[in-house]
DNA sequence: AACTGTACCAACCGCAGACTG
DNA sequence: GCAGTCTGCGGTTGGTACAGT
């Protein structure tokens, strides 16, 4: 028995809206509200449309106070932001960023934003080659590309590694506590401490973002700080590391992943060995040399590119690689 | 002017989880 | 507890505008 459609798709019109129809869909909402059912609403309303269409159309268009185009530098931080810590949830970005909706985040990531931020890496990459084919010392496992780490597993820890105080046009963000986003009023406060974890049985780790990263059984959630008990997102630890299921561990490859000054910390939930290799120093020179190419990646494991996550801040108790820059590091499985 | 490639963005689609009877 | 329905989300697609050849 398959899935019953939402509508009658050879009754309902498909593309653009009209203005006659955003003239009616309007109306009708803002004299009666959406009822709580879309599926109905445009019945009432005589529209030829399927009801997720108009809810679409609705929240990405019609609602009030929407804004299109035009993003600042301080919400192109806050998306990267996010996106580095929790992944493509676009809802939850946007809920950060007042008038703009999930779709107008994505579109602008997938369009702008990350183009603009890759092609600040290709050139820093250029520069670097050039800098390299200078020098005769660095052996030849530092000149391999990452094959095998996907292109979005990449882009990941280049933008985290952006973040990590690289002189970046970002890495003020984190640094500075006046560009964090606003969120609710009760999350610009104290975290809570580490008693107060304890009591709630969990771990908890303190993100700039204001929002508290949640250990708590098999449970991770991005929880606001005043009570860890209302969650922006969370997520079954033990449905993640449970390979019948679809998704991966998350938190960057399928392994956790902390980040300081000078080291990287991966934690191998897996148990599997996994090498990897730093070839470059990130070289902070001019405020411009942000980004350091010659990140050595080589991946024993067949795990995930999959970036779903929460918290690249966390910390587990599994197997440790430390990673440094010049530095080789292997995996110890504990 | 015609064609091609690229960028952008609105809208669609399918899935998963929540809700309801 | 279960099946059907609804909602929300994220990935993808298709149309349009524009630039380059």
């Amino acid at each position: 028995m398959g899935r019953a459609p939402c509508c009658d798709k050879a009754n309902v019109k498909k593309g653009p809206w009209s203005p006659e129809e955003d003239v009616k869909l309007k109306d009708y909402i803002d004299k009666y509200g959406t009822g709580g059912n879309w599926i109905a609403l445009p019945q009432k309303i005589g529209l030829k449309r399927c009801g997720k269409s108009c809810r679409l159309r609705w929240l990405n268009y019609l609602r009030p106070n929407i804004k299109h185009g035009g993003f600042s530098e301080e919400e192109d931080s806050i998306i990267l932001s996010l996106y580095i810590s929790i992944g493509s949830r676009w809802s939850i970005i946007a809920a950060q960023l007042p008038g703009r909706t999930d779709n107008d985040i994505k579109n602008y990531w997938n369009t702008k934003l990350k183009k603009k931020l890759l092609g600040r890496q290709k050139q820093m990459n250029r520069q670097d080659s050039i800098a390299d084919s200078n020098e005769n010392n660095i052996s030849s496992n530092n000149n391999k590309s990452p094959q095998n780490l996907s292109n979005s597993a990449l882009e990941r820890l280049q933008l985290h590694m952006q973040l990590q105080n690289l002189q970046s046009p970002f890495s003020s963000f984190y640094n500075n506590p006046m560009l964090w986003p606003k969120l609710h009023p009760l999350l610009q406060s104290t975290p809570t401490t580490p008693d107060q974890n304890s009591k709630l049985g969990s771990q908890e780790s303190f993100h700039p973002l204001g929002v508290n990263v949640v250990h708590q059984n098999n449970n991770i959630k991005l929880a606001e700080i005043n009570d860890g008990v209302s969650p922006l997102y969370s997520e079954n630890v033990e449905q993640s590391l449970n390979p019948t299921h679809g998704f991966q561990p998350n938190f960057g490859f399928s392994q956790d992943l902390q980040l300081d000054d000078h080291n990287m910390d991966l934690m191998n939930r897996g148990g599997s060995k996994e090498l990897f290799q730093v070839g470059n120093e990130f070289e902070l020179t001019n405020g411009s040399n942000w980004w350091s190419e010659e990140v050595e990646l080589e991946r024993k494991t067949t795990s995930s590119s999959s970036w779903g996550s929460a918290s690249v801040l966390d910390q587990t108790t599994d197997g440790v690689v430390m990673l440094q820059d010049y530095g080789q590091m292997s995996y110890h499985s504990v």
